[in-house]
DNA sequence: CGGCACATTGACGTGCATCAAACCGTGTGG
DNA sequence: CCACACGGTTTGATGCACGTCAATGTGCCG
């Protein structure tokens, strides 16, 4: 057991992307204690259906929550990067469907849910920055629902790198357009609703199309603009009050009618 | 404008079903100030991208959150029934990338940001109450991701019929295997990520299999071990402690190792 | 050097999209 | 009371994006 572990800062950090905290609560946060644990690649830390006393934060590596299935499919439905609370939600819901499951040799710090509750109810504005935190998450996973349900497979992939490389870059770890995705291809495509196969295929032609060249598992987008044009790509759900596509989706289409009430 | 609308306590009741809360604080959230509105089917209640200052409670009918594509091509994220709150995260999060578009004709009530934050703040027990209001919201997200990245068309349809059925039981509107889900088969189409036609030739098919009847929009579940069974359906992922599949998803697969260093 | 995880390739099958037309119930106006 | 328009459902013909299976290539590590 550890005290005000470092990694304690980078979440902080995503808090405060987010949210507004005051010294004292930013001090209680990273005094939380925790305990370290280094899951090499494929380790399942929180198995489907597991009640847990305790929240992950990811120190370092590429971690996931993904759902199974009953023939044992898997779907990834998050990928957490440094910083990230993998299952900070699981403070206010101990048990759940999913599973969280280290895609890379990874570092994770594990907080105890009283601790964290603890603070939440000693400081309103320490649980409304949690409270938003898990709003973030939710945005990134309906946005991932458009994805699997309207988007082809060189949308989804181009979507889903857009993504990684903006939230890599404010993490501080490469730039939106060069950044390391330590994931397998089957790893890639249990996030895209794809087979491993059909993601190789549409990232050479990503790549024969110039929009995108890889060295081993860095990626690199060539073309900013041009990617995030193929992407479909808006940064607005990932609420960072980061530039909007101008325009984007405004009013495409107009309601009819609406007697008020009031 | 309305002082403690009727709908307010459907919108308890729900949130009485994962949280407790003192007479207190039920009272204070009865009595929340509203504005009423009666938006028609296929009236869009939030333009994707609006920033609000209220929340959203469904007072009667279907209303659905849902993503918009560039190219006009909407997907259905989330349905919500009388006593659900489409975006009570609109509270920490007031603009999003997302749309609110009611699917029939419906009732629904505006509640001031202002006043939900004055409450959440006041009463740590009702903020923690709404932060796991979202996360059940979000467990379901997390569910229709896997449901479309790695279910068939017949799965996935009967999976949300199964969704919906215990839902609308649970809010007193139906039983789980005879309810009525008044969407048109093109709406059920855009949650589903599938066309109206063949969200069509899956009904029928289900049909066909005996596993379903309809009468109008009227559902009704032959068997539901059956139909449950079809659809791979857990209700642990909403999070309201009912029965789990036995055994269903637990350590299906084992990790590989995890050396510790705490 | 051999083994292993991962990437890549090719041949072939299929689930769902697409397009276009017909059908059906319901409300509306002549 | 019929005609017709309208939203929704149903049907059929055709095509393609992606899955499946199975083999081969490639870099890394012991």
């Amino acid at each position: 057991m550890n005290v005000g572990h470092p990694a304690l800062e980078k979440f902080v950090a995503r808090l405060l992307r987010r949210s507004t905290l005051s010294t004292e609560e930013v001090q209680a946060l990273l005094h939380l204690p925790c305990r370290v644990a280094q899951p090499q690649a494929h380790f399942d830390i929180v198995y489907p259906g597991e009640t847990v006393n305790h929240a992950c934060l990811v120190a370092k590596g590429l971690v996931a929550r993904f759902d199974q299935m009953r023939d044992g499919k898997r779907q990834i439905a998050a990928f957490h990067i440094p910083g990230d609370m993998c299952d900070l939600h699981s403070v206010v819901a101990p048990t759940a469907g999913w599973g969280i499951s280290a895609l890379s040799p990874s570092t994770v710090l594990f907080l105890s849910h009283a601790e964290l509750r603890k603070l939440a109810i000693a400081y309103p504005n320490v649980a409304l920055s949690f409270w938003r935190d898990g709003t973030a998450d939710a945005s990134v996973l309906a946005k991932w629902v458009g994805n699997l349900g309207r988007q082809d497979a060189r949308s989804r992939l181009a979507h889903l790198l857009c993504e990684m490389g903006v939230r890599l870059e404010l993490a501080g770890l490469g730039t939106r357009t060069s950044f390391v995705l330590d994931a397998t291809q089957e790893q890639l495509a249990d996030a895209l609703g794809l087979t491993a196969v059909h993601v190789d295929r549409t990232m050479q032609a990503l790549r024969r199309e110039g929009l995108l060249a890889t060295h081993g598992r860095t990626i690199d987008v060539v073309d900013w603009q041009c990617f995030a044009e193929a992407a479909d790509f808006d940064p607005a759900y990932l609420l960072l009050g980061l530039p909007t596509r101008a325009g984007a989706t405004q009013g495409l289409k107009m309601g009819r009618g609406m007697s008020s009430a009031a």
